[in-house]
RNA sequence: GCUCCUAUCGUCUAGUCUGGCCUAGGACGCUGGAUUUUCAUUCCAGUAACUCGGGUUCAAAUCCCGAUGGGAGCGCCA
């Protein structure tokens, strides 16, 4: 998109989209994706991407799990231009931005109340004093009957007088909105025409009392108080969509675009991803040692993937195979809610752990240094400089940040390990020491200073030319690494530094003396 | 059960709108090979799909109808 066009799109109605989680649990995989989505299109409108929580469930909404929804969305580089905001520079976690707040429902109760006496005023809604018991009694019965449960209407009638009467005595009650028996078309920006029959659904609950709204109202008010142009999320979503334009309707608002996304299935079993599988949530990924920008390369490609001729970015030709691997600018680029896919995609992790697995090997030493440290992925005692030494050895061996542990373990203490293991496959216990000794010799001669791999490599490798490759570099690899799969043992000599390196090969060679 | 959505390799997908250039392309995985003392990396090759049945048409993965499969929703949750 041109700058030019971008000046267009921002002058024209202006594009807000937002992103609505509940915090009645840890973040869900898919919440980024949809956070992606939305942020993506926001991003190349021009528009604004709004961060709303959705907290009216007071029984089921906590502090602690609204945090994890701002980390986790912090983490994975998701950034909302409007809404609550996680913790930034002076700003505590949770502060607000913009001009449409407040952003959580909870403290829009007001507003909800007054729509609510609108609807109630208008006899849109009525009060409704029917008990759960009763509710579920008749809901039974019209199962057995084969019937489709659907409230009977059977408040609506009361009059004023006896609504007031209930109301004094303190009858339980809730409010329900009219729906009206009628089709409700729409188009969705992804999936097309869709139609619904109102007149099968009865009237909704909208409120549990004047402070109490549900969700299906609360989000109409709140997508038109917040100007909100585009409401993009799950396509589980789509069935309350004719209920949401009937409220909105009802309210005299106009409706929202929307654009309903494919589900995230379980890759094992069947249905969407569910807690049951495990790794739903964004937290289990980060603790398991995913990078962000891995998973958000693999989520974007989850219902999405870019046009062929978009392999081409600022016209650069990119390489056929590293089609996939999109930089989050790249995705903004790219991204188009017409590309989305409509049916639902199942989780592929061995795809997400070639993400990641990449993306670690791009990380620079440094970089991984903290990431290590910071999500403690690595013993506390071990040093900053010494991780920086261990990690060029083991870096393009790890598919996770959790597997630099074990992978590097050889290099801050040798481990355990028979004599038998020093002596190659094709080769003997008395070639092994030989070798080993004119290696120890060898390196002992050598000083400090020229301890590195350009002038060791060369002295190595004239060795093992001589006396034979697999005679000389098993053993010296087995002595300094203490495994039968390692690194190539130049690369550990120098790592390991003269002195270690010396107090190793000397080991072995002991171990071989007693053998 | 009812309503809605959906259907290309094992998986994510390109191609479908605007039928022929599709002997269906890419990625992940898997298999084999090259490099390598080992493992890993890297490179190269191979593997494998248009759900089925009718129609329309000179021509269908592509358009139409039906069946079947898959998914979601049917809350005083969101």
């Amino acid at each position: 998109m041109t700058n030019k066009d971008m000046m267009i799109s921002k002058k024209d109605k202006k594009i807000r989209v937002r992103m609505a989680p509940s915090p009645t649990g840890s973040l869900h995989i898919g919440g980024v994706r949809t956070a992606l989505y939305n942020i993506l299109f926001a991003k190349q409108h021009g528009g604004t991407a709004v961060l709303r929580i959705e907290d009216t469930d007071d029984a089921r909404s906590t502090k602690e799990f609204e945090q994890d929804i701002l980390n986790s969305f912090h983490w994975a580089g998701i950034v909302f231009d409007e809404g609550v905001m996680p913790a930034t520079a002076g700003k505590p976690d949770g502060s607000e931005k913009g001009e449409f707040g407040p952003y959580r429902q909870k403290a829009r109760l007001e507003l909800y109340a007054k729509y609510l006496q609108q609807l109630l005023s208008e006899h849109k809604a009525y009060y409704c004093f029917c008990t759960k018991e009763e509710l579920e009694a008749r809901r039974q019965s019209q199962e057995s009957a084969g019937q489709v449960p659907k409230y009977s209407g059977k408040c609506r009638s009361y009059t004023e007088l006896d609504i007031a009467k209930s109301l004094a005595e303190g009858k339980e009650s809730v409010i329900r909105f009219k729906v009206v028996p009628e089709k409700i078309g729409m188009t969705d920006l992804i999936r097309g025409e869709v139609e619904f029959d109102n007149a099968l659904s009865g009237d909704i609950v909208i409120a549990k009392s004047m402070s109490e709204p549900l969700y299906n109202f609360a989000v109409v008010i709140d997508d038109h108080e917040m100007q909100i142009s585009h409401v993009i999320r799950g396509e589980e979503h789509l069935a309350n969509t004719p209920k949401q334009i009937a409220l909105a309707q009802a309210l005299g608002f106009g409706s929202p675009q929307y654009a309903h996304l494919p589900l995230i299935l379980s890759a094992t079993g069947k249905g969407k991803m569910s807690k049951r599988d495990g790794g739903t949530t964004v937290r289990e990924y980060r603790e398991a040692g995913y990078l962000p920008e891995a998973l958000i390369n693999f989520l974007v490609l989850i219902g999405w993937h870019p046009a062929p001729e978009q392999s081409t970015v600022r016209g650069e030709v990119r390489p056929v195979g590293s089609r996939e691997i999109l930089s989050f600018e790249e995705m903004v680029e790219l991204f188009s809610l017409d590309r989305v896919q409509k049916g639902g995609a199942k989780f592929d992790k061995q795809k997400l752990d070639f993400f990641n697995a990449h993306y670690i090997k791009q990380l620079s030493v440094s970089r991984l240094v903290s990431c290590l440290v910071e999500g403690g992925f690595c013993d506390p005692s071990w040093s900053k400089e010494s991780l920086a030494l261990a990690i060029p050895l083991v870096q393009e061996r790890m598919v996770t940040l959790a597997d630099f542990q074990e992978l590097s373990g050889f290099f801050f203490e040798l481990p355990e390990y028979a004599a038998s293991v020093l002596v190659w496959k094709k080769s003997n216990a008395a070639a092994a020491k030989t070798n080993l000794q004119y290696c120890f010799d060898l390196l002992q001669e050598l000083p400090d200073q020229i301890f590195t791999k350009e002038s060791l490599e060369p002295k190595i490798m004239k060795v093992a030319e001589q006396f034979g490759k697999g005679d000389v570099l098993w053993p010296l690899r087995v002595a300094v690494s203490g495994k039968e799969n390692s690194p190539p043992p130049v690369e550990i000599l120098v790592a390991l530094g003269k002195h270690e390196s010396l107090r190793r090969l000397k080991i072995a060679l002991q171990k071989l003396a007693v053998a």
